[in-house]
DNA sequence: CCGTCTATCAGACCAAGGTCCCAGTTGGCT
DNA sequence: AGCCAACTGGGACCTTGGTCTGATAGACGG
């Protein structure tokens, strides 16, 4: 049974491996981290439901797609592997198109959630850097309120002068804000406190 | 039986909208965006599968989780809801109890995913701009590569002495490309320079 | 009341950044 | 052969950044 269906889907193209009881199989699909799991629920220690208590319970295997197969096809049987998470509920006898289209319609949904993902993290990753309050470099970095505000305006790019200005302070004084923000950051120069200050405020 | 429904989840504590048929289904489900749909196959127009097939063509609703609850119980009707892309798939009659845990193991699924995608997306959004090659300065900010790769350093805290040991030139060669690079980005200073780079260098 | 922290500012001074003008070399394209 | 773009450098010159020393003033807690 088990060698058939491994030899039906590797002849659809998919790369199968194959474990000859639950504790196994659960051994190989934390080492394998396979991108769909079908599974028996009739087994000797674990039986399918404590195979997927297992990897559910395990957060490298608790999102992989997990197809139940099996002889056990009562409402309550069925209940049962759903709700422990189980994406998929097949009841034996099962024909070969069921099986494939049922592992195709799990992968199909998996990239959709793919996809959505790609969005958010390409959402995630852009550059973009919070200039809207000094508060987190003044947490992060140790400073005081008038430093953060200070670098605030360096980490933009600005001239002292033009901080002087936007601050309402004399150059001298933010020169002297700056050697005090250089000291505390341990840093030389307005560009090295530019690169921390933006590693602030980018991962917020 | 909607009704019947609806107030049973409400007092489980959520929130429900209903819907007499799959058109008006359909139209709340894309303007509400629930976290979760329960819904029939026996309907008019689109019946259930038109229904999913539907939500799942629109990127905003492909990956809400989504249960049939049906009469139709037959093995077919069943593999053709799931392999549409439902995430389970009830048979009336239902009791209570099996509803709500189908729901809860929804739930508790999709949560599983969102933990995995916040420490994905926690990964993706750290501040690393990537300073191993100054191609993307080259072809983003239309610079020569001669430019890019003093950019590239600048970006990096660097002085225009130290740029000028790395890339074994003269200081006045460095200054002079700092130059054409300021007026091609159209900024003054090596900070707003430093910003756009970054800004390449972290969206890749 | 006194010390500490924060913020304010000044003068002197040097290093670094940046501009302007100019000029030689290489390599590819026509 | 001639041209253009990229890379290279020099000299003169000014601006900005940054340090050092030193000083004043309000706020706050012990």
């Amino acid at each position: 049974m088990r060698r058939n269906l491994a030899t039906a889907l590797e002849m659809e193209g998919f790369g199968v491996l194959t474990a000859e009881n639950d504790v196994v199989g659960v051994a190989t699909a934390k080492a394998e981290l396979p991108d769909l799991i079908v599974c028996d629920v009739m087994m000797p220690e674990l039986d399918g439901y404590g195979v997927i208590k297992e990897l559910r319970a395990d957060k490298a295997t608790a999102t992989t797609p997990f197809i139940f197969l099996t002889a056990k096809g009562e409402k309550p049987d069925i209940r049962a592997g759903m709700n422990l998470g189980a994406d998929d509920y097949l009841t034996k006898p099962v024909v070969k198109a069921d099986l494939l289209a049922a592992i195709r319609a799990r992968f199909e949904r998996e990239a959709a959630r793919e996809r959505e993902l790609d969005s958010r993290i390409e959402e995630a990753r852009r550059f973009a850097p919070n200039f809207d309050s000094p508060a987190p470099l003044e947490q992060k970095l140790g400073l005081t309120p008038r430093e953060a505000e200070v670098l605030l305006w360096v980490a933009q790019g600005k001239s002292n002068g033009e901080i002087a200005v936007i601050c309402g302070a004399a150059e001298k004084t933010v020169k002297h804000h700056l050697t005090q923000i250089f000291q505390k950051l341990g840093v030389e120069g307005r560009n090295a406190a530019t690169l921390q200050a933006l590693e602030v405020l980018s991962t917020q």
